[in-house]
DNA sequence: GTTAATTTGTAACCCTAGTTACATAAAATG
DNA sequence: CATTTTATGTAACTAGGGTTACAAATTAAC
């Protein structure tokens, strides 16, 4: 039954072989929108791999303060994680489902198997090790070299693309703590953007118009 | 003569086979001070272990601004060469050696074939990973969460620790490059470490008092 | 030793973005 | 439908840190 869903996704990126072996191993799982999967500090058993829905990493401080680092989407997995169950070391970071999900759950013993096992999983694992770098060089240049206006559209368009929609689902206070600002910030920049015609203000949604 | 100096290093890292395999392979490079080994944009034919010295690692934005990332010491390889040669993409960063340094130039090529080979280069390769994504998350925090006089502050003891030594050459204009602010800024903060007793200015180095 | 180039010190000013405070509006709850 | 709760709008203020400008000090160059 897994191996359906699995192959839409991962058939042109593992062999035959690896694709038996998950189906028998992993365990499917569902998770709905706004759920923590994993917290700093947590030790990590067990590794996710993407079929569905939009997860988001988060980087938290000592006290409390958060940003958001980037969004994983389906046949993403989490490097972190990887790196963790390598290591043997907690989490640094938060993961909350930013849509409803669907992950295959791989225990961490068959990792490393599968690392020497087949070349399609090193491929595989060493390109996720990639897009994670790059993407926290994005999350890098976003903060150091950007001010807030040109971040928080970034954020929106971002958001648009992961979930696939131009009506973001978010209150002022949401996209506030995601950028670590303030919401008060984030209230006057995005009137700002309204009355330059970028997007439409609601209650609990924005729309995304010229962007 | 290469493998007397490599096993100082790697020697509990990597396996004997390999040891030799690189002895045979790689090339010795021995590189003075301030010299740039690699720029944004440039494509990467091999991969240095660095067997003495120090590098930093930096990030550039499109306008030329600039930001440290980490310093990469003895023992430590460079993970976004590793990303870039595995991807055949471009650097993204920028490094030059800080210190004098020596390294093993190794060619792409025989990357993935020790993947499969060595359980060693295997692990070794996913620590440097898993490394470099820790060093990330610290320019992360640093950049995201703190304030220009606490990064000061964690600068200036990073680069002692890394070159071993309590007086840093370099000028406020340099350290402000590094950090991404401007030399009127840290000129400011850093006197305000002195008046507190934490350092001592000179012209071209600062000396670390009670940090 | 005189001149030029570098480096540092400091004042004055400005802008971004964070904070506090309060009003209004819309939804949820009873 | 009256009352909370939640979300948004806006003004006034503050602070960090970036910029400009210029003086002073040190070093390098001739």
């Amino acid at each position: 039954m897994i191996i359906s869903e699995l192959e839409k996704q991962y058939s042109y990126i593992f062999e035959k072989d690896l694709l038996i072996e998950i189906s028998k191993i992993g365990i499917l799982k569902e998770v709905s929108e706004g759920v923590e999967l994993m917290r700093v500090g947590q030790y990590i058993k067990s590794m996710p791999l993407l079929l569905n829905g939009v997860i988001k990493i988060l980087r938290n401080d000592e006290d409390g303060e958060e940003l958001l680092l980037y969004f994983l989407e389906k046949g993403d997995t989490c490097a972190m994680t990887l790196s963790c169950c390598m290591g043997d070391t907690k989490s640094e970071i938060r993961a909350i489902t930013e849509t409803q999900t669907t992950l295959i759950m791989i225990p961490v013993e068959k990792m490393e198997l599968w690392l020497m096992k087949y070349k399609s999983w090193r491929n595989f694992v060493l390109d996720s090790y990639h897009n994670r770098l790059m993407e926290m060089l994005n999350a890098i240049d976003s903060v150091a070299f950007k001010k807030m206006d040109e971040r928080l559209l970034g954020y929106l368009k971002e958001k648009s693309k992961v979930t696939g929609s131009k009506i973001l689902q978010a209150t002022h206070q949401e996209i506030a703590f995601d950028l670590h600002s303030s919401r008060v910030v984030i209230s006057r920049l995005l009137k700002a953007l309204e009355k330059e015609g970028s997007i439409e203000i609601s209650r609990n949604s924005i729309k995304l118009l010229k962007l």
